[in-house]
DNA sequence: CCCCCCAAATATGTCGACACTTTCTCTTGA
DNA sequence: TCAAGAGAAAGTGTCGACATATTTGGGGGG
């Protein structure tokens, strides 16, 4: 159901990457709660191998900012403090901005349409109200990715969607925070679609950026009560 | 001279963190060319080490962008095409851009203070002629990377100095690209820093946008050549 | 009763060896 | 002569074991 696509993958699997792939689900998704500990040993029992992958997985969690590793005391699974939440969000407004701006230079039509396409989607799940939450928060993602890919610069999409995206997840599984600015959110990924759809970079940009401020604000408010 | 500051090194320093700076050095400067293939046994021998944590060091390289690992075909220097340097460019322009915003928002008068007397002692530099093209090349590093800094975003940092800069020096390096317009960069730089210096974030940003693209753009121009 | 120090236990860092994949080379056949 | 295939060589992936650092627990002293 989630359309986060992993650049293509390799012809053979190696088990770092097998593993890797586990560990980040289990974290994203909650099941290695954020701040704890993780012991090599029992990892590497788990999932049954030894602890050379093991590592090499663990580096590469690292190096998506899900976990963090210090010499000799071993890797903990990071917690995102409120602030650091936020700074993502300062982050993304920039470089979605960006991405707004040349997709809407770049995207070809039918990519457009398909973006048409998903929010018309979203707009029909929307109204089923029971759903709403949960369509929502993953529609919400599928959004920024389509506009994300569209930019066709490939830096940017690695570095939203390898690290940033899964580090947005992981804090809305970690919270269980519901979004009931849903309605609006929709609304406002409509204008960008379309400033898009009228190859107006510059419009895209500035909605875009508006978009995520005013996400990060709506946390930020639920944040401090 | 050149103040790219690792974020706080650990007490203890192990065999996998001394590798990874000595060969992301020679890969920077280099001494490792660029589309080379690594061999883990060779470098390994070079440096005196076994092979386990020379992988790590490759892994954190990769993690970095400077080399590229593909499975059971071992790792490769990663050599910059034209379009890939200037995605970083745009993405410079992107997140520099949001960093002098927040700069400007959030900088100490003190550390403001310093920036001044940076870019004053690159005034100096740039009128002997002779040492222009180097000073100009790191000076225009450290002013970036004071802004960067000064906007108080670790992530932001993390992102622009331990990825993005280390790249554009290997660029340079690589082409040995002589700054003809260092004397324009420095006014850029000096309206910037105004710009920050009055707490006017939004023309901070939009002034280290502008010097960005217009540098993106002298690459683009020259690399047609 | 609390604090400090030392030792055992546990975990991480490092190493060497083995297995499998990829690549090169040499042979064989058309 | 060239192409295809088999075998060898080199390289990466994986594993188990050892060395070193950290943590934990207990004992002694204040």
């Amino acid at each position: 159901m989630v359309a986060v696509a992993e650049s293509l993958k390799p012809a053979t699997l190696t088990i770092a990457d097998r593993v890797f792939d586990q560990v980040r689900q289990a974290i994203v998704q909650g099941e290695i709660p954020p701040g704890s500990k993780i012991s090599e040993p029992v990892l590497a029992a788990r999932y049954g191998i030894s602890r050379g992958p093991l590592r090499e997985a663990l580096r590469r969690l690292e190096s998506t900012n899900l976990v963090e590793r210090r010499p000799n005391l071993g890797a903990r699974v990071i917690s995102l403090s409120n602030d650091q939440l936020l700074e993502i969000y300062v982050i993304r407004e920039a470089l979605e901005g960006m991405a707004a701006r040349l997709a809407a230079e770049r995207m070809t039509e039918d990519a457009i349409a398909d973006l048409q396409r998903l929010l018309s989607q979203h707009r029909s799940e929307v109204e089923r109200t029971d759903w709403q939450t949960y369509f929502q928060q993953e529609g919400d993602l599928d959004f920024h990715f389509q506009i994300v890919q569209g930019s066709g610069n490939q830096r940017l999409i690695d570095i939203l969607c390898n690290d940033l995206y899964h580090l947005a997840r992981m804090y809305r599984c970690q919270f269980g925070m519901k979004s009931d600015r849903a309605a609006v959110a929709l609304k406002e990924h409509q204008l960008v679609a379309d400033a898009i759809a009228e190859r107006d970079g510059e419009l895209a940009e500035w909605l875009m950026r508006r978009h995520i401020r005013t996400s990060r604000r709506a946390i930020e408010r639920r944040l401090q009560r």
